[in-house]
DNA sequence: CCTTTTTTGTAAAGCGCTTTACTTTTGTCG
DNA sequence: CGACAAAAGTAAAGCGCTTTACAAAAAAGG
């Protein structure tokens, strides 16, 4: 059976009231305290977080949703959520929802029964109202790695994917690349690392070809299709970028498939500076976001709204880092460098 | 504020009892029924986990407890049991533990406080007594892809490891390798893997080299170190065997930086058929386990516990299989071949 | 040594739901 | 149409804890 509060009054000799007290660090006298204490030591004595969080205490859980925990990025983040959660007292409970929107919002409806303390809500949502929806239920919520919604008052700690784009395109630039190809994805990070893009030709005057920028479905086999079909067009580029490392893994096979050295004959980068980006060969030139700093600075917002310290709402933006590898270098059709 | 069973109970004109039995499907008449239907609809209730949970009835829960969610063999597995789980209604509140011994315990004790119905538990545990603990406590468990302890009595599902090793040795035995290293892990996985590999050997008369086996920290760079070393030895492997995927592109890295070609030169195999083998430059050869199958199974049995369908506890074996890709190849200075 | 404060400790209500035991309604049948 | 069984509904206790309002005890002061 389990021991309950009123196991630990009895073997103590004091009223459950008085347990509750030194359990919640109230004014209690020494030795009613010592006996309690004594009483849940002998007894191993654990509340109960139902009960207390009945009577309007913390569940100290999290409600942590994205699109797929299998996806090494959005694990690696996850990790370092569960592990600044936990540092502070909290438990996640994950659910992936593969960017449905009747998951999205089951999961939250779900977890919200569950009396859950508040959100983390993990990259870009694929319908917004989930999210109107759920801000407008006085329920603390952060976005995270999200796409930034500026209608909404909501807290959000996001990296600034403009700055990645436009970083690794200058890199590429700085090597004498003229043609850079991209490989998008249709989320919103990747509409603005374009953005970025753009912006780097620009400044460095450089002409936008649309036919440069192709949007894939997010699959490797689908990146190399794309990778092989840009580098067999007329004008072919000397240098992809592609809006994560899986894609790029796929360019990279397409680039062998057709017998060209990476980086010599052209160069390619990924985003997102994942375990892949790593262990390849040859290993890529990358983006890498703060994910730690990110991470805990989700959490702690969270936790700050939870506990009601806080109530301004604020939006993070955080800066990502170019990592030089040895995916990139020189255009080797550059005749002047 | 929220809304409770009274509310519904007064818009409905019924006692809460009533609105209580049409919740839980019980005997109530057609009239009151749609009443309280309807009082539910329009004021939008949602009942408390928490409360009903109180009174005995699950939470729905379900402690999941792993080394490392960002490890994407990990991240793969926890994929498919929350997919299983939210199948069948429940959520997942997951805990990394590094493999720490404290961390194990803690994190245990704090689901147990929030009533979990039930835990999986991934891959091997650091300390058995932790798991003895746990089983002595009436609560529901089950160990996936962990290490068999054939002494406790405790559901357990894992795939058969020493046939991985077999499989895998064989199939290089059969391209005509001998000196075949091993680069292994410490965890009790690993152990199984290589008496497969020491049974192949037997089986095909060829001589066991202690000196082939060597234990890294599990890390890629260390990965790498052992390849080269072993590389560098006098009598060096014609093939090498990781204990999974992440290790064997150390040893891709390694051989490529002594100038060899995979496969001619050297054949390499992982373990686990994760991404990384699917996404490196040759795709590795590797075992595949059914995790699909092996996480329903866990979780499905976990609530047959839970429910209290069965008693009995089970020991499931699943079966690895052998995925050929183009990292392994015949041996170069095999004579006849 | 008695009154006033302050410190300790307690009883009881309440959190939102389930369940048991019981009462009221309905329906059935002779 | 009255007696009785079945069906429908309800009151109340209880799950394990927090908290408020209050009582008892201890400390302080005159």
């Amino acid at each position: 059976m389990k021991v309950t509060i009123y196991d630990v009054a009895e073997k103590a000799g004091v009223s459950i009231s008085t347990v509750s007290k030194v359990m919640n660090n109230q004014q209690v006298g020494q030795k009613s305290k010592q006996k309690v204490l004594k009483a849940m030591e002998e007894l191993d004595y654990k509340p109960s977080v139902l009960a207390s969080a009945l009577t309007g205490k913390r569940t100290s859980t999290i409600g942590f949703i994205l699109s797929d925990i299998a996806n090494p990025f959005l694990a690696e983040i996850t990790r370092q959520v569960e592990d600044r959660a936990h540092e502070v007292g909290y438990n996640l409970v994950i659910c992936s929802t593969d960017f449905k929107q009747e998951k999205e919002e089951r999961y939250i409806e779900l977890l919200r029964q569950k009396s859950v303390d508040g959100f983390i809500l993990v990259g870009d949502f694929k319908n917004k109202d989930v999210l109107v929806k759920l801000t407008h239920k006085d329920v603390p919520v952060i976005l995270l790695a999200a796409e930034s919604h500026p209608s909404l008052s909501v807290n959000t700690v996001t990296v600034d994917n403009f700055i990645g784009g436009y970083e690794i395109t200058s890199h590429l630039i700085g090597f004498g690349h003229e043609r850079i190809a991209f490989i998008a994805e249709t989320a919103g990070s990747s509409q603005e690392r374009i953005r970025g893009y753009k912006q780097a030709l620009q400044e460095h005057s450089l002409p936008y070809h649309e036919d440069l920028i192709v949007i894939s479905d997010s699959s490797l086999e689908d990146a190399k299709r794309l990778a092989v079909q840009l580098l067999d067009s007329p004008n072919r580029p000397t240098a992809i970028i592609s809006s994560n490392d899986l894609l790029a893994m796929g360019v990279l096979m397409g680039a062998r498939e057709k017998g060209l050295n990476i980086p010599k004959d052209l160069s390619v980068t990924g985003f997102d500076n994942t375990l892949l980006s790593k262990s390849c060969d040859p290993p890529l030139t990358t983006i890498a976001h703060p994910i730690k700093s990110m991470c805990t600075q989700a959490v702690d917002m969270l936790i700050e709204e939870v506990e009601g310290v806080k109530k301004e709402k604020q939006k993070i933006l955080a800066l990502p880092t170019l990592i030089v590898r040895k995916s990139t270098d020189y255009n080797p059709f550059k005749t002047n460098r």
